[in-house]
Formats: C-alpha cells, structure tokens, sequence
DNA sequence: TACAATATGTGAACACCATTCACTTATAGG
DNA sequence: CCTATAAGTGAATGGTGTTCACATATTGTA
C-alpha cells in the first residue's frame, strides 16, 4: 500500500504534467517560449490554474533547472572511465561538459547563463560534482608525470582555467549560428586538448 | 556654416536625450530596466513619441550596443604597451578584457551575452583587431623565445584558448554575487597568467 | 447519508510590456 | 499666409506574470 492518498497522487500527477508541457516547450521553443499563458493552453488548464501548482513561473523554471543538473549528473554518470589515464578523465569530463552543452542548450542556458541562473555562490561552483572531481584527477595526473605545473600555477589555478575554458567554448557555441557551428565545436575540442598539452611535461 | 538645419539639430539632440536616458537606466537597473515606458517618462515625452526616434526597442539597443564597442575600443587603445613584451602585451590585453567586462557588466551583457548579442557577434570577434591581434603577439612571443607550443598545438588553438579563458572568467564573473567578486577577481587574473606560464618554454 | 471543510479550477481584473495608428498641434518652406 | 510636413499624443491591440473573488468538485466526518 502506497503512503500517498490518490488524491495526493492526482495532484502530482497533474504538477508533473505542467513541468512535461514546460519541458517540451522549452525543447520546441527555448525558454522565451514558456508563458503560463501558453503553459496552460498545453495543459487545458486555464493560467491562473497554473499557481495552484507553481508559486510561480520562477518556480517552474526552477525545477527544470533542477532536471537540468540531474540531467547533467546522469550524463557524467555514464560516462565510462575504465583503463583512462588521469589526464585522459580530464579531457573526457571537458568534452562531456561541452557535449551537454551543445546537446541541451535551452537546459545550459537556464542553468548557467546569466540570465536566467541564480546568482551562483562560488561555494556552489566549487562543489559542483564536475568540477570538484577535477581536483583528484590533476593530483593523480602530477603523480602519474602526465602533468606537470609551472612554479606558481597551482592546483586550483588549473582546475579553474578548465572550467573557464570549457564554460567559455560552451557559451561561444551556444550563441553560434548553425553553419559554424561544427567548425567551432571541432576546434573547441582541439583548444581543450591542447591545454592538456600544455600541462604535459616536457620531455627532454 | 553648418549642413545641418537647426531642425535636424533639435532631432538630433532629442535623439541623443533618449540615448543618455538609456545609458542611464542601463547603468542603473541593467537592461531589463529599460522599457520603452520608462525610457519616456525619463524624458518627459508619451512612449509613442520614442518611436519617431527609433524604430524599435531593439534598435535603442543596437545603439547602446555600438556604444559599448566604441567603450571597449576606447579602452584598449588607452593601453600603453610600450617597453612590454609580446607575452606582457598578450597578458594586458586579456587583463583588459576582463577588466571591460567588471567595469561595464551591463555593457559587456548587450554586447555578448547570449540572449541580447545577435548570433552574428561571434564571428566579428574572431576578427575583432583586438582578438586578431593576438595572431602576431603569439608569433613575436615565440619569435623571442617567451612562448613555446607543444606538437599539434597551433597558433589559432592558441589564440582561441586565450579568448575562451577570458570569455568564460568573464561571464562567471559578472554572474557572481558581490562579495566573492574580488575574490575571484584575482583568482581569474591569475589564471590569464598561469596560462601564459604554460606557454613559456621549459628551461632545462 | 448529509453536511461542512477543503481542494480544485475559472474569469475577470491589475499592472506591466512593445507597438501601431488616427489624431492634433507646431513648425518650415514656398 | 497657407499648405505640407514634422512632432507629439491618447487610445487601443495583443502580449506578459500574477491575484482574487467566486464556483464547483471532492474530501473527511458527524
């Protein structure tokens, strides 16, 4: 026996289905395309219906930012480490963070673009499961002599600098028009390749 | 003798009134501050009376955008680069890039963020004098023996490197709350150079 | 089963937004 | 002076998020 009462269930059903037609309009027509208006057509609700189950639309485009990062989480999950070099784990998370990117913009828009993210907090950054797992990577990679970092450049120097580079490729192809795009996301590859490059020691 | 008629002047001068407005409000309260209602209010004119003078809310905007390309060009050609080396120069542009960014965020928005710029904006960059001057500091940099790319690293990559760093440090910079925003000012700037310390040849 | 309480849904309204258009008033040139 | 054009306006159109009084449906309980 469930614990919900069915009209517990009806309710969430019902909430479930506004965050599907958000969804679906957010995949057809970016986010400027969610209106509680056409939200509510979506769903043969009337607008104000809509507040019944959302305090509002932040609220909603909350909790597709929410699916966002959970998409995001799932798509790192997948990815399969086995028999990689440090610095290899390195390369495959940065192409996994453009790869999302590019694969769900409105989604990267919404959670990272300034305008419509929250105010991210650098602690928020910081702990961000991508990013933090750089930490050991890099470590792993000194230890392997696959990295090997200039006086003065530490640890953190370096993981930021990936994340610059892979938020910034992000966000330039994002913004692209369709024609250049694969020409860019090539060449973004490449830029993140050879800053591994540049960490590598050299041989002598 | 001037070409113009004192009717033209008066146009003229309306028109740069309904610009300062803009300016002021983009200053102020960011660009969602400015509406067309506002706008008019701010100068003592019905928000019809805006539309003899401009088109459109997105042509306000197009010329607050010109704005901020002219402020930016204003500022790099205020840099002396005299005594530096091409290393020294690659590192004051970047730092000037950012430095645009924190100085006008709601400039830096118009002109590059992905919801106000138009899609087009990416490609002027590429061939921005500021971002192709990169090409022969990168060259005279390894001319002089300061910068030293790995196999399969180009100039371009290089270049395109430099600009995702300061792009991404940038746009995660103005998207951060104030109080860590100093922080991660010097973290960032340090980062521009911890890559160009990358690039540096290894002294054996 | 009947009734009160609550959950669910709606229409109309408010206060914004960009934009258009018929209209008046002021200005300029012949 | 008189007409054509410039300058400016109020009202309206269709859009936005949000609120609120109201109606209806569904509960839990006496």
């Amino acid at each position: 026996m469930s614990t919900t009462s069915p009209s517990q269930r009806r309710y969430e059903k019902t909430r479930q289905g506004i965050l599907d037609a958000a969804r679906a309009i957010l995949r057809e027509s970016g986010i400027e395309g969610i209106s509680i208006r056409t939200l509510a057509e979506r769903v043969d609700y009337s607008p104000s219906a809509i507040y019944k189950y959302f305090d509002s639309k932040e609220a909603i485009l909350a909790a597709l930012r929410e699916e966002g990062w959970r998409l995001s989480e799932a798509m790192s999950a997948e990815m399969d480490f086995t028999g990689m070099s440090p610095v290899e784990m390195i390369l495959a998370g940065g192409m996994n963070y453009m790869r999302f990117a590019r694969t769900y913009p409105e989604y990267f828009k919404l959670m990272l673009s300034s305008e419509y993210a929250e105010s991210q907090t650098m602690n928020e950054i910081f702990n961000n499961p991508d990013f933090a797992g750089l930490t050991p990577l890099i470590e792993a990679g000194i230890q392997a002599g696959q990295i090997e970092l200039p006086e003065g450049v530490s640890i953190l120097h370096a993981r930021l600098m990936m994340w610059f580079l892979v938020h910034g490729a992000s966000i330039i192809e994002i913004s692209l028009m369709g024609e250049q795009r694969e020409e860019f996301e090539q060449a973004a590859n490449e830029v993140f390749v050879a800053a591994t490059k540049l960490m590598a020691p050299k041989k002598v």
